[in-house]
DNA sequence: TCAATTAGTTCGTCGAACGAACTAATTGGT
DNA sequence: ACCAATTAGTTCGTTCGACGAACTAATTGA
């Protein structure tokens, strides 16, 4: 395990690459996490997200996206259909099963939730000279096409 | 010379670029913590690296630092310690005070979490084209230049 | 028809995190 | 030199998030 130098002489191998990725990652993803004030917890935010993004999924949908129990789906979907961010509704053709939808409210309280975390991040990139956010640019498709590998593969 | 990609538009004002990393970042992280099968939380996983960071930290600070009540820091420390991952020794000035450090096999088993979730990325990475590897490698100080931002600032 | 399967819920439990109140050690004002 | 105020850490009781097991209701199929 050959000691890192800083940053300049970076090698391109996947594992060298990886090395110096990672904990820049794991860092930038929780103050991004850290911008959020809403009151919900994560399963919950992340639970409603889901229910935006795939109009009307079912419980076990849900579960499953979230990899989560059941009851926990039960319980989260109760509380943000209290908190009027949800609706539930039966199938037609199936009554056992449950469609979640999100109202309104709730695809406004995801937008601000949104927003604020890329405001933040907007204002960090600010920092940044052009030089370095033409680098940034360039690496952002492929960041995607890594989770898009990492997605595919389970 | 690479044409333009399905990325469309190259938005390289703040807000954009923002934009485009957030999800990703976030879809990133979440997928890395995934690789961690060690049976400790998330929060005496960070909790340990933060002791083999400092040495020798207080209560106090690693309350500080992880974000966390002094309650749970004491919570935490004391699994780790009947866990044989770290030990706590009285401090000789002020006797109010614990030092907590990272025992050897606090320190392998921290090491061997790395070390899953860096082989779990390289592994993505090698999916890569060469061109791609490159435009990452050239990103990566641009990266952790935005979270020394973000920390400079709190 | 009714046994097996499937979707979702209820109930009891467990673990993680916290605030309030406590103990022990240190510091400072007089 | 004393003792009041402060500081570090712990204990206790509570709250909240997530789960497994057992249950109910609806659907499928032999």
């Amino acid at each position: 395990m050959p000691t890192l130098h800083k940053t300049q002489r970076r090698d391109a191998t996947p594992l060298g690459l990886a090395n110096a990725l990672r904990p820049t990652i794991a860092r930038l993803a929780r103050r991004l996490r850290q911008q959020d004030h809403t009151g919900l917890g994560p399963t919950m935010t992340a639970t409603l997200a889901s229910i935006a993004k795939h109009d009307g999924p079912t419980h076990g949908e849900l579960a499953a996206i979230e990899q989560v129990s059941p009851p926990t789906i039960t319980a989260v979907v109760d509380k943000l259909e209290k908190l009027g961010l949800v609706t539930r509704e039966a199938d037609a053709s199936d009554r056992r099963v449950t469609r979640v939808r999100a109202t309104s409210k709730g695809i406004d309280q995801l937008d601000e939730v949104r927003n604020r975390r890329t405001s933040w991040l907007a204002s960090q990139v600010t920092a940044l000279t052009d030089d370095e956010r033409r680098r940034l640019a360039d690496a952002v498709d492929v960041l995607a096409k890594l989770v898009d590998v990492a997605e595919a593969a389970g």
